[in-house]
DNA sequence: CGCTCGGCTATACCTATATATAGGATACTG
DNA sequence: CAGTATCCTATATATAGGTATAGCCGAGCG
């Protein structure tokens, strides 16, 4: 558990502090629902009640957590305003390891899913917006989706860490394995899957899709879903 | 609540078929431990005890639903094997809305981890790394992490629906939603962020990296860091 | 009819967990 | 030194949730 930062390595010291780092570890571990009270306490090295003299109950512990690393943000945006670092495959080699296990934190509370981590959820897409509309204005078609694509895969393959750094043969927050997958991420960033006239294809199909009456794959209305080229019609499999 | 499917529509009427697809959704939507066996019997419309009687113990009841989603997976692949689904904009518009359930607890099982879930990770990664060896040999410098990143941000993406769809101001398994998030991936995959003169000098930055002992490349001299317990092995590193 | 058997409910545990309170220790202040 | 405010532990309480069991009921079958 890292201890916060130098600035305020007073109060970093005491057992308040102690506690927030545990709370801020099990909770990105485990989430909200499997990080239990005790445990945190436990981690922390202090009593179960000590905890609750803190920080009340559970929930407003988790809100603490929340507070304290959208703070962190802050202050790191802040640090480096829309220098891109989303898209900087080299920002993760920046950051300390405290700023792994906030992020890490981040993506895991974005998934359970509290207020606040809606907002700063929306908070860095309006920062991927606008550094997209700095640094390519008019590229994308629909900058504010693509800001939030973006944003949620680069948090979503961090929630996954576990398996991708299985998958990798390497933690991914070692220094092996994070210089295997920053590569990887140069590649993803710099070469397209889709050749342009595949993409304009796609674009195409879409837009007969949003022509068409907007209703996907669902059964329509009263006929049996008759279109869509692969409707599978009554297989028989156990 | 979609009911599994058509052609296993006999099965599907029993009470633990109910009880497997309830447990599906809740899974799904809360983890393995924010789903309360109760909550699943009661959503399923049967009593605990039913319900125990079926799957026994919850470990198993969430067993079975791995082994179900991973059936339903081989399935989907046969029918269309390598065909480079995960690459395709368009893929989620063939899916059936069963199908979205299916990738939503496939993304939600990934994050709580159970091995079922590593396995099929694995094999998606597999899937994609072949798929990339057949269409781009030889274009990605990593291919096995460049699959594993792409299949992570994929399902991270998804993962993280809720999220995604509140910035988007439509639910993403919405038509509208769901076009609107196409069109951006589309822009996504074919649109790289880094032009190759950037490409080239981050990959160069990394192997410089690699090659020298990982220092981070802005570590201002921060003073012990030494009450952390952490495993204090040679290479200090982010 | 009387029997069993599988699907099903109701209910009884018992542990884990969040919550709450009482009281001890330590330091600081007058 | 007395007092008190803060930090801290130990313990109690209520509830939730996983586990386990007893028994009902309707269908098939001799």
């Amino acid at each position: 558990m890292a201890n916060a930062v130098a600035d305020v390595a007073l109060e970093d010291l005491t057992a308040r502090a102690r506690i927030r780092d545990a709370a801020l570890v099990l909770f990105a571990e485990r989430g909200t629902s499997g990080a239990t009270v005790r445990d945190i306490a436990k981690a922390a090295g202090v009593s179960g009640g000590l905890l609750r003299h803190h920080f009340g109950p559970k929930e407003a512990l988790r809100d603490a957590c929340d507070s304290y690393v959208l703070a962190k943000l802050m202050r790191m945006k802040e640090r480096a305003v829309l220098e891109g670092e989303l898209a900087n495959p080299a920002f993760m080699s920046a950051a300390q390891p405290e700023m792994l296990l906030i992020y890490r934190y981040l993506a895991r509370s974005m998934i359970d899913g509290s207020p606040q981590a809606a907002s700063m959820f929306d908070e860095m897409v309006e920062l991927g917006e606008k550094w997209l509309e700095r640094n390519d204005p008019g590229r994308m078609v629909d900058p504010r989706a693509y800001a939030a694509l973006l944003v949620a895969m680069e948090l979503g393959a961090l929630s996954l860490h576990n398996q991708l750094s299985r998958a990798l043969g390497a933690d991914i927050f070692s220094p092996e394995g994070h210089l295997r997958l920053a590569t990887a991420k140069v590649d993803f960033y710099s070469k397209p899957l889709l050749k342009p006239k595949l993409a304009t294809q796609a674009h195409a199909a879409i837009e007969r899709l949003r022509v068409r009456s907007p209703e996907p794959a669902r059964a329509p209305a009263r006929h049996k879903s008759a279109r869509g080229k692969r409707s599978a019609p009554p297989k028989n499999v156990p």
